[in-house]
RNA sequence: GGGCCCAUAGUUCAAUGGAUAGAACACCAGCCUUCUAAGCUGGUUAUGCAGGUUCGAUUCCUGCUGGGCCCA
């Protein structure tokens, strides 16, 4: 509901006395049920009466004392009060509404660092890595429009055994890695998956390689002369290939952490920290007394004397407040790490205490595929880059049998394609609630009906035509609107009016979805509109104002896919 | 063994403690001489189990069952 619309009845009913202690307004579920609904529960209660004789009571005085042109009537439904509004003044209100508020000042409300993706290098990059950074991106997008100066910032693991094992499979497959240094950056990391591959089941089954390995981590950590060149080379690799798909997920970071660069500071942070007895030492290792906190405890410098990847991320966190001095740092990072952040931010209040209450987990739930077609391979490891490249196949289907994009040059048709590609996974990555496991159904996400990326953007692409065959209007000075609104045309505008509500609810529970969902019901509002109102073939004003309607739905649509990450397109 | 999360229609998802639990897919029936039918309209189907708090519980509390995860 609009927030004037809110404040506008709020003040009618406190003019007749009615609601002091705060009023509650929602929307009634079916629109002959009028446009606005004041619950009387609070109301009744107070005044000893049962509900349903309180709205009553209520609509009544309410009818008899106010005069107002946007509330044309109250009545009582139930324990409810509805109010009916004034077509003319609502589509108004609406169409003059700026989609963004105007008292965001960009940059007025502090620093956030938004740190995603996180990915460790020479390995593959996965389905639930891709919704780490769909959903990452869409956060950032989010914080910026509500205001906020955000750093996007990304902490790349490009230490540690995965390597060993990767680098241990590589020294093996020598004749391989020789054969492949001037490939493709594809087979490039084929190799290096599969050289992980070989090392990580090598690891498993036999102790002496197991020890072998153990020796390739601790040359890694001294910069060994024996495994360098392989490591750079391979690391370079790596994070060649992650930055493609950071390209084509349209993504981009003003900080890349690396591990490597703050394992040194991690291994004198627990030290100093010993010493203050932050850290203690229990059996050869130092940990955390986080059950001394209602915790757990957690080891930060193992027997062997590496410092674990807890106390590389107190030297993370060191690095992160130093450098950009945030108000918040929000970690989009799995829920399996829950317990484990817990203890990470409670030590953090000892080693770094200005990170007290700043230091927050966005945790989001586990991805998996509907149908296993594409689960089998290595593992249930999907790579992104083979979903991606399956739902552009789809796409593409769609673009070339189809005869209305006969006219699209072949770059047009392939710009397309990426677009409404993205579109689909990105928007099937962001409609499922933040905190809940989704399933990726391959055949939903890309399907020109129902809830999916390709639907949404299909609407905004036939709006889109109309708006180009229409003759550009003077500005003719007051726009005309209909004293009475095809319920299509109501429908329209009522979905318009929440956009704003749709973004306050996304940036206050940290969760794109949001977005989502509206974007969902107010293509669906369109669609119906396209369906019930012809807009060029209609009389002269009433062209006129429908083109102002849709071209307002336009440029909300794009906003709203613009927060998810989103382009829309001009045909499909 | 200790702790965290989840359970809604055949399937995938919604629902600040409030109105008849909403959509989408699938299935069935209609709608193109008219702005893109990748569309629209209508129909069928659900809160894991047992208690409790409340005028009112999908939502909050307790126990149970089933699934996921973390720590040991």
């Amino acid at each position: 509901m609009i927030r004037y619309v809110r404040d506008h009845i709020a003040g009618l009913l406190e003019a007749i006395g009615i609601g002091e202690a705060g009023i509650i307004l929602t929307t009634p579920p079916k629109k002959e049920m009028g446009d606005v609904a004041f619950p009387v529960f609070q109301y009744a209660k107070e005044h000893k009466l049962n509900p349903a004789d309180a709205a009553k009571l209520l609509a009544e005085k309410f009818n008899a004392e106010t005069e107002d042109t946007l509330v044309e009537r109250a009545e009582a439904f139930g324990p409810y009060v509805n109010f009916f509004l004034n077509d003319r003044e609502l589509a108004h209100i609406v169409l003059n509404l700026t989609e963004h508020d105007a008292s965001v000042v960009p940059d007025s409300k502090g620093t956030v660092m938004i740190e995603y993706a996180c990915p460790n290098t020479h390995k593959a990059f996965h389905i639930g890595h891709l919704r780490n950074v769909i959903l990452g991106e869409s956060l950032v997008r989010l914080h910026e429009y509500a205001g906020y100066r955000v750093i996007r910032a990304n902490y790349q693991g490009d230490v540690g055994m995965h390597i060993a094992k990767c680098l241990w499979g590589i020294e093996q497959l020598k004749d391989e890695y020789d054969a492949v240094l001037k490939a493709s950056i594809q087979d490039r990391m084929k190799f290096v998956g599969k050289a992980y591959a070989h090392g990580a089941t090598a690891f498993e089954t036999d102790k002496k390689t197991e020890e072998e390995i153990k020796g390739y981590n601790e040359m890694i950590y001294r910069k060994d002369q024996s495994i360098e060149e392989v490591y750079e080379t391979t690391r370079g690799w790596s994070l060649e290939y992650l930055e493609n798909i950071y390209k084509l997920l349209d993504t981009k970071f003003d900080r890349y952490y690396f591990e490597s660069e703050v394992f040194g500071r991690a291994v004198d942070i627990v030290h100093e920290q010993v010493v203050n007895g932050v850290f203690v030492q229990s059996e050869g290792a130092v940990i955390f007394k986080g059950s001394e906190h209602g915790l757990h405890d957690r080891v930060f410098f193992t027997t062997a004397g590496f410092p674990t990847y807890e106390a590389k991320d107190l030297a993370l966190a060191e690095k992160q407040f130093a450098e950009f001095h945030p108000d918040g740092i929000y970690h989009v990072i799995g829920p399996e790490q829950s317990d484990y952040l817990k203890v990470l931010f409670k030590a953090l209040e000892y080693t770094l205490p200005e990170s007290k209450n700043k230091e927050f987990h966005v945790p989001y739930g586990w991805v998996t595929l509907k149908g296993g077609k594409m689960s089998s391979r290595t593992g249930n490891v999907v790579p992104a880059e083979s979903l991606i490249g399956e739902v552009e196949d789809h796409i593409r289907e769609h673009i070339e049998t189809s005869e209305v994009k006969a006219t699209l040059s072949a770059e047009e048709k392939a710009g397309t394609i990426t677009k409404v590609a993205m579109g689909a996974i990105k928007y099937a990555f962001l409609k499922t609630g933040r905190t809940n496991d989704m399933v990726f159904d391959m055949e939903e996400s890309v399907s020109t009906s129902g809830d999916s990326g390709p639907y949404l953007l299909y609407i905004v692409a036939r709006f889109k035509s109309i708006i180009a065959k229409s003759t550009p209007m003077g500005v003719a000075g007051e726009l005309y609107i209909p004293e009475v609104l095809e319920s299509a045309e109501k429908g329209l505008v009522t979905k318009l009016g929440e956009f704003t509500a749709a973004v306050e609810d996304a940036v206050s529970k940290q969760d794109p979805s949001c977005i989502a969902q509206y974007q969902f019901e107010l293509a669906q509002a369109g669609s119906r509109f396209y369906q019930e109102c012809p807009v060029l073939g209609s009389p002269e004003p009433i062209q006129e104002f429908r083109i102002v309607l849709i071209s307002k739905v336009v440029h909300t649509m794009e906003r709203g896919f613009d927060l998810l990450g989103i382009t829309t397109v001009e045909h499909m």
